[in-house]
RNA sequence: UCCCCGGUAGCUCAGUUGGUUAGAGCGGGUGACUGUUAAUCACUAGGUCGUUGGUUCGAGUCCAUCCCGGGGAGCCA
């Protein structure tokens, strides 16, 4: 016979009566001196375990079932029946209890049926997706991935892998990881003893990515609709609950489109991922609202129903220098909003995400288009309460001669960037396109505080364990 | 990188102005009890109090140092 998930067991599917066999790993076994034990067992297809009802009759009752502990991995047949007790409907009466791995020292196995602390659980990155809310966090990540594919699919958008290694040494996005495969003890240097890369792998310098745009833009200049979702890599040295030095970033380009547009995707996209992820994961949304963020599922069936709020930058400035609020940063047009200032706006003033369009050019990237006075230019930022920046993007400069002019005011080698300035010598077009930081994604989902514990074994500075 | 907080049993924590033998709950073991629900009750095992050094008659407690962790800020997604 084969195995069913135990999602199948409970959601309904199969008859009462029938016999099942279902493996997955022990939660907790209680035993009743009425001449059975119960055996709660998980196998991740859904949020709740099933109850293995296993009678003392069992050929291997006292020497197997007694002896099992939490984490036990455990292979029951029996039959699929209504519940004799409360807090589940179905069960399994079983015939067999197989142990197929047995926990080494019960003493020590780190996850136990009870509450730990998600600083614990990041030392056993490796268990912790046998808990509940890991389990929980794990499936929402896989259902929010699947319909951010799904709505790039129906609206005619094309995945494009982009490279995870780079010769472009200056993205503008920070700091990045060198890719080498020199012997670091022996370095071979050139005549002015500086590195000699022309001897690496690639035979130049490179590096991994810090984000896909710059290539992805050639596609969208030829199928129009694009995006990358793919590994992303940042070698800051950022110690915060939202930054990972190695994350999965989301980056749709659209051609023939302005800043406007651009907007208009990143509100349509936002709310059809939150309410696929809220059809498609009740139960652990429930939990979620129930033990990590109260307002969990309200927010995000708020922000389905509300239009986006969206303001100009100068506007978000006024708005904050006439609050009244005292900022340990004072609202400067010219200068970049603060966390507070982007608390200030999402959590206070608006209650709801808010689009802060139109940034001064100074503190923007070369490719962001600039305005007719030059004072700022098309970039945008969608702001959520709770996590501050979301999403980040821009209508890119199409204009040749504008973007190298603002190359070379930042110094940069026009001839490193000559197959991206192509782009604009040969039918060039009005374009746009954001970033979206997945696991933030996640974090604003789920309701979890801190961006480790979103992501499967997460990178940060002095930390990449497992 | 900067600022703040923390490190005591497998886990979550308590531990008074420095003072006898460092405690509880959960988890483990043993037993009792029960269609049980993070079951309940009794008994039991389990600790180099993060490291190194210092102050003191005496340090889990005070000081310094380093290591590790967390939160906040900056950078960003």
């Amino acid at each position: 016979m084969s195995a069913v998930s135990i999602k199948k067991t409970l959601n309904g599917e199969i008859q009462t009566g029938t016999r099942v066999t279902i493996q997955g790993w022990v939660r907790t076994r209680r035993d009743s001196k009425a001449g059975f034990s119960f055996i709660s067992v998980h196998d991740g297809s859904c949020f709740d375990p099933i109850q293995v009802v296993a009678p003392a009759e069992l050929v291997n009752y006292e020497d197997t079932v007694q002896k099992i502990t939490s984490g036990c991995s455990v292979i029951c047949t029996g039959t699929l029946v209504e519940s004799q007790g409360r807090g589940q409907t179905f069960e399994i009466q079983a015939t067999d209890v197989h142990v197929c791995g047995w926990v080494d020292d019960p003493d020590t196995y780190p996850i136990q049926p009870k509450q730990h602390s998600f600083e614990f659980l990041r030392d056993v990155a490796h268990l912790r997706p046998r808990t509940n809310t890991f389990g929980a966090v794990t499936r929402v990540r896989h259902v929010t991935a699947t319909a951010i594919h799904r709505y790039f699919h129906e609206h005619d958008f094309f995945w494009i892998n982009t490279p995870i290694i780079t010769a472009a040494d200056a993205e503008g996005a920070g700091d990045m990881f060198r890719v080498s495969t020199l012997d670091l003890a022996n370095l071979p240097r050139t005549d002015t003893g500086a590195i000699d890369f022309s001897q690496d792998f690639f035979g130049r310098e490179t590096f991994l990515t810090v984000s896909g745009q710059l290539n992805i833009e050639g596609y969208c200049l030829a199928l129009s609709n694009v995006y990358t979702f793919g590994p992303t890599f940042r070698a800051e040295n950022s110690n915060t609950t939202r930054h990972l030095a190695e994350f999965w970033m989301i980056e749709p380009e659209i051609a023939f489109a302005d800043l406007d547009d651009l907007a208009d995707l990143a509100e349509d996209f936002l709310k059809y991922v939150f309410k696929a992820v809220l059809e498609e994961c009740p139960k652990d949304m429930a939990f979620f609202a129930q033990r990590i963020e109260p307002t969990a599922i309200a927010r995000l069936e708020a922000l389905i129903e509300a239009p986006f709020v969206r303001l100009e930058y100068a506007e978000a400035i006024e708005i904050l220098k006439s609050s009244g609020q005292k900022f340990e940063f004072k609202p400067e047009w010219g200068l970049d909003l603060q966390t507070e200032h982007e608390r200030y706006l999402t959590e206070k003033h608006f209650s709801a995400p808010v689009v802060v369009k139109n940034y001064p050019t100074e503190i923007k990237a070369f490719y962001m288009r600039i305005a007719d006075d030059r004072k700022t230019v098309a970039a945008l930022d969608v702001l959520a309460p709770g996590i501050g920046e979301i999403i980040g993007g821009s209508q890119r400069e199409e204009r040749l001669d504008v973007l190298y002019q603002r190359m070379a005011k930042q110094g940069m080698d026009a001839e490193t960037y000559s197959w991206y300035l192509d782009l604009r010598r040969y039918g060039t077009v009005p374009h746009a396109g954001f970033g979206l930081g997945f696991e933030r994604l996640i974090t604003y989902i789920t309701g979890m505080a801190n961006i480790r514990d979103v992501i499967p074994y997460p990178r940060v500075p002095g930390r990449a364990n497992f």
